[in-house]
DNA sequence: GCCGTTTTCGGCCCGACTGTTTTCAGTCG
């Protein structure tokens, strides 16, 4: 059972719990342990099964006993309980925009609504106004509540971090040129660089507020919009991007960037420790219980300097402990896009690119990087863009060509070898010695089991041609999920063989994932930021590739290519 | 239901907005 799983079935508890009335806590609870199970870097159920779920931050001895019932049976007993009281279908009225567990319960209870369908029904013959508390403005809401439902991109309701970071960009130029402007930032997830974002959070302060709200909808990216008002806007962008625009006094921009850059869970954990000292936060400022004394904070710095923590990193604001270590001194010093000398896997024309190999290296060496590695597809990748061993070893030596007489950049003779269902590579070995550079990756068989897709990367990563494993889980953000691979295993034996792993900086994959190129750093496994550029343009892609190495809380030491091309040679393992 | 630089019990962030009702509950981020 994956973690997705696990995390779906105790979100769906949380919610039964929830239209029976429970505490907001405890429903709290089951949220929040769903959301740290969804992001656990390795197999809750392996963990159960030793034992060991209570490792998980949020799950104790009463979930865990859950996830064991779960695991065993296929379904938690609490669950079933629930289901046979309030029908699953009434989980999906809940998922309506406006419509909490507590309304869902009473249109349940006094109208008999129990799916989505009743639901449209009750508003359209206006019998949710018989509700006491309830009016028209409900059944208005609840019927476009409906209509978006069915949009595309509802339901997930998040975009790739690559579609909304420039959206962000663009709005928060428009917004500067206004001359009420006086500071205007993008924070929320984009901020934090988060593989994919549910809206664009603007701030800014200004002269006049409602001016500046006002100018936000002149752009023409923004489609639709609510009332703007002293405080800000909210608006949804041309294809649908949800953005909200928060100004404050100038004397607070600090304490406003801090609240809306989040997360959420670092935000709760900072305040639940402000709180323990007497001290309540939020977006006004840092107030003293005690003395109702207010310290409004121009930066970000002044916020956590006042509450008794090193500056924290937006991209570590996760609350995965950076709370704790900013207090201890003992935040990492994380890499940044500077420190990257070069670039391991890139493709040309001779495979599926869109530049040619001169294209490419030029592009390299006009970015500043001291190497880059030519790594077109293998001899069997199939789609007409096979590079057969022939062509390779050509290849190669129009490499050593192009390098002739250049100094201080050097151009690698490399390839992305594709990982055989058997893990072997299609390539003789003395092709593969040729190369200074191999990654391998799997682009076929994806549906094999977990037991067999280890086994496979496994036999690949004890090959002593293999430099690197390319893009580990085969994600694709919103469109495919990671196949079933042990993490675990793999690290170990990249970590004791001396295989780098990819963080993959295509937007659409970060593969490996933040939480993965933790485990693996943390196993003592070397990391390559590469781009997997198919063109110049997607050379740019290495600054996600950085953004998910910094979420891990990778340093420079961490990854191997911010070291010279003299030092990077020394860490291969052949 | 979780959890501990006060705590194994008693806490568990903070505020904006909406719709409804005249002081607040529910929902959301």
């Amino acid at each position: 059972m994956t973690n997705a799983e696990i995390a779906a079935a105790l979100d769906e508890l949380g919610v039964l719990y929830e239209l029976d009335g429970a505490v907001k806590y405890r429903v709290l609870a089951y949220s929040t342990a769903a959301k740290a199970i969804r992001e656990s870097p390795v197999s809750v159920a392996d963990l159960a099964a030793a034992g060991r779920a209570t490792e998980v931050p949020g799950v104790g001895k009463t979930l865990a006993e859950k996830i064991d019932a779960l695991i065993e049976t296929g379904e938690i007993p609490a669950a079933v309980k629930l289901k046979a009281k309030y029908p699953p279908s009434l989980i999906e009225v809940t998922r309506v925009q406006g419509l909490g567990a507590k309304t869902a319960r009473r249109l349940f209870e006094e109208l008999g609504v129990a799916t989505l369908d009743d639901l449209r029904k009750a508003a359209e013959e206006q019998r949710i106004r018989d509700l006491k508390g309830l009016g028209e403005k409900v059944e208005e809401n609840v019927l476009a509540g409906l209509e978006r439902l069915g949009e595309p991109g509802e339901g997930t309701g998040r975009v790739l971090l690559s579609m909304a970071r420039p959206i962000a960009e663009e709005l928060a130029r428009t917004l500067r040129e206004h001359p009420a402007a006086d500071r205007v930032e993008v924070a929320g997830s984009v901020r934090r660089w988060a593989d994919t974002c549910k809206d664009i959070d603007l701030i800014a302060t200004a002269e006049e507020p409602r001016a500046l709200a006002e100018h936000l909808l002149a752009s023409p990216l923004i489609a639709a919009a609510g009332k703007p008002g002293p405080n800000g806007v909210r608006a949804q962008t041309q294809n649908g991007v949800s953005v909200d625009l928060r100004i404050v006094a100038p004397e607070a921009f600090g304490n406003l960037l801090q609240h809306f850059t989040g997360s959420a869970a670092h935000n709760v954990q900072l305040r639940e420790e402000a709180v323990a000292r007497g001290l309540s936060v939020s977006e006004h400022g840092i107030t003293e219980v005690e003395s109702g004394e207010v310290t409004l904070c121009p930066t970000e710095e002044a916020v956590y300097e006042r509450l008794g923590y090193a500056y924290i990193e937006p991209e570590l604001r996760e609350g995965r402990g950076e709370l704790k270590a900013a207090r201890e001194g003992k935040l990492p010093d994380l890499v940044s896009l500077d420190d990257v000398r070069g670039d391991l896997h890139s493709h040309t024309t001779l495979s599926d690119g869109r530049n040619t190999l001169e294209e490419m290296a030029e592009a390299g060496r006009d970015r500043g990087y001291a190497y880059m590695a030519i790594t077109d597809h293998s001899a069997s990748h199939g789609f007409g863009d096979h590079v057969t061993a022939e062509r390779l070893c050509e290849r190669v030596a129009e490499v050593e060509v192009w390098n002739e007489g250049k100094r201080g950049f050097r151009l690698l003779a490399g390839s992305e070898v594709n990982i055989g269902l058997d893990g072997a590579l299609d390539y003789p070995d003395d092709l593969l010695d040729a190369l200074d550079w191999v990654v391998a990756s799997i682009h076929t068989s994806f549906a094999i089991s977990e037991k067999e897709m280890t086994a496979r990367v496994l036999t690949a990563i004890e090959n002593p041609y293999v430099d690197c494993i390319g893009h580990l889980t085969g994600r694709l953000l919103g469109r495919r999920e990671p196949y079933g691979i042990d993490v675990e295993a793999v690290v170990e034996a990249a970590a004791r063989t001396g295989t780098m792993l990819e963080i993959n900086g295509n937007p659409n994959r970060r593969d490996l994932s933040e939480h993965h190129a933790r485990l693996a750093v943390e196993a003592g496994a070397t990391i390559v930021l590469n781009t997997d550029a198919h063109g110049v343009e997607t050379l740019n892609n290495m600054a996600y590739a950085v953004a998910t190495a910094r979420r891990a809380w990778l340093t420079a030491k961490d990854v191997a290519n911010t070291k010279s091309w003299r030092e990077f040679k020394q860490a291969l393992k052949r």
